[in-house]
DNA sequence: TATGAATGAGCGTTCATTCAT
DNA sequence: AATGAATGAACGCTCATTCAT
């Protein structure tokens, strides 16, 4: 890739980062091939995902993807990126208007399993990749979002301290919690495909109830 | 000459079925296969598992694979099927050894997070398999373990409707409560994979206190 | 974000098929590789001819054709296509110049046996492909022509029924005589390979004469 | 071969030939897997039909195929010996009961038919291997029967020339007329299998009529 | 006499990637 | 910015054949 694409980037010349400046067609192009790969990663799942496929779908040919992407790997991680991003664009405003602790978990979990009802393909897609992607001595990648589990689990925690500080949860292990927290969130595209008696308001609202009830909030 | 099917002797008149029996050199290179498999599928995942693969670390040529197994999917489905199978053998006693549903539940998540602990490879390798396998049309296979969505959570619902009648849990919806608690045993194994700072006796204890809580339940 | 298939800009909105226009150099390569694979079958058989042996021959990799081609089944149906077509463009002029029935017959006898004469390799790779290629369940594919049996045999016996309503033919079954002359026509590569003795014009000789007699005509 | 059956074999001490004695329990086994492996060719054609679904059907292990022939090869020869054997069992002698040249042409033809009618199956596997079986270099083998070329048409090419000498057939090449003869009688079972409307009855006396007019039978 | 087990070559097909244009 | 053409490795699978039992 450096070889060829060294005359597209910015030279280390001057002191901003070498990232290389995209015109508004390849941003579009980009975005366009991410949307399709989202779709059949949704679709066929992460071994039926290939280049030709994506291609096929789009009406271009496979070497445009190899062009905007320099490989499979890139294409997988800005998938991965775009939704996360999207995704916490929508969840944090509305995780952070809430004050208290519970509050706030409560306001978080809502607005999470929100986006994820409403971009279902998205956040399937995503699944696809963090199960499945690895590198190729066979050690994981993406498994647990673009930062790895710090980044993922932390905020939670914070919140969780917080609240026990103020008396607000029970006193439970918060790494424990958070992890469950988030799986709870993530298995639910999973379980709206595979159960067909599977309905989203109940799960939406069973969910709170019961993570409301595990942190102990109402007190003992 | 004689009619179409007069040279065929060998086709069974008894009503006995026609299981092929299995020779014991059969059944043996059979569970080195499946157990290699197992191997393959945790450290390289689902898509880098291939006969070849497999042979190779095994030392056999991989059509050996296709003699034993006829398809990757009957593999595949052996696979699953052993780890079920020995799972179940351990667990089911240990949680019907308990009372009351509260009781039983913890036995139950106490019994499947121990055999987690001392298994993590099969574990690891069926998750592999359930979040991957795919028909050629995008369907999963194998998603929710041989019998399907249903045989996983009917079981644990049950638990958790006898208590509710007995009153010994909240007042929850039970197949979200069921599906919650099967989707945080079974991503213990991913978490134990990407957590360094995981820790299994944290894990076991938390997490059972945490179902306890959330399902509301009143004694210890 | 947009619908799901917003992204899809290049399907066709016009209502023009959506038949890939083909490059010079892609139209060169599938002649090359048709004409390869001519050879193969018409020197090897149908059993031995391969995708690996055709490029070898041709001095590339066996991918390529899978590229131009796609699948087996397609090789094997443009070659039967290319051979028919090139056949007709030959035979059809020269049969369809004379005036009555029975000139007509032996016109077309005749130019259809030199067609054979000048293109034995074509001949006999069909005659491999019509012989031998089936379905999955064993069912005959190109068994009589790209168009079935009765593209085969009804121009022939709209020949025959004129010259009966003509009186210039006796009273025979016309389907059958018109499956006889195809197959005495077919059989003739497969003579010239087995017989030593075989010399081709006595062969048109004197199969234009015996059909003639066989037609009972009334001329010469 | 000749290392492990060593031992079976009548030794080349006497004075009679090397040719194993079977048993009659062996004699049956070759007997019932030749039978089962005309069904397959007929069924499926020569490409699929292979050891292994030959010894599926018979409810046997593949290597008792490989045990009792040696090879692939000599299987198939045995099925055209075996389908040629019985076939002129009852071709010959009613051809021979007949006098003239003409009768007994005729008579040939309705018995040749006559057998095919009650043995397609035998007759389209020998077909398929006919039109397929090829030495390794891609050389015909069993192309015409088991005896060559020659075999095939030289008793034909007798009573033609014996009708030409007694001034009962007109004047052809009776090499030309004999290949022709074995084509159309040797095409039915194709024609039979690709042709809805063929009928069996209709076919028999119209070949003999049509080869009786070919042949100038009825004098000019 | 028959079998189970294994082999290695070969099959058609799919894949991400490269490269000249 | 995009394409068509090609590549070579890998895939699951089938095959006739071998061999010890």
């Amino acid at each position: 890739m450096i070889g060829r694409s060294a005359y597209y980037q910015n030279v280390r010349s001057d002191n901003r980062p070498a990232v290389r400046r995209r015109t508004f067609t390849e941003e579009a192009r980009r975005a366009q091939i991410i949307a399709c790969a989202i779709d059949v990663l949704a679709e066929l799942g992460y071994a039926q995902t290939s280049f030709a496929r994506v291609a096929e779908r789009l009406g271009i040919s496979k070497s445009v993807i190899s062009y905007h992407f320099g490989s499979k790997d890139e294409l997988l991680e800005q998938v991965v990126r775009s939704v996360y991003a999207a995704g916490a664009q929508y969840i944090r405003p509305r995780a952070e208007a809430a004050g208290s602790a519970p509050a706030r978990l409560a306001a978080f979990l809502r607005a999470n399993l929100e986006y994820i009802r409403d971009h279902s393909q998205q956040i399937a897609a995503v699944a696809e990749i963090a199960s499945n992607a690895r590198a190729r001595d066979g050690a994981p990648r993406f498994a647990a979002g673009p930062g790895g589990v710090e980044q993922t689990l932390t905020p939670l925690q914070e919140i969780l301290r917080r609240g026990q500080a103020a008396g607000d949860f029970a006193d439970f292990d918060t790494r424990t919690m958070a992890w469950s927290i988030r799986t709870l969130v993530d298995s639910v595209p999973r379980w709206q495909r595979l159960d067909p008696e599977f309905d989203f308001g109940t799960c939406i609202d069973e969910l709170i109830a019961l993570v409301s009830r595990a942190t102990g909030s109402a007190g003992p």
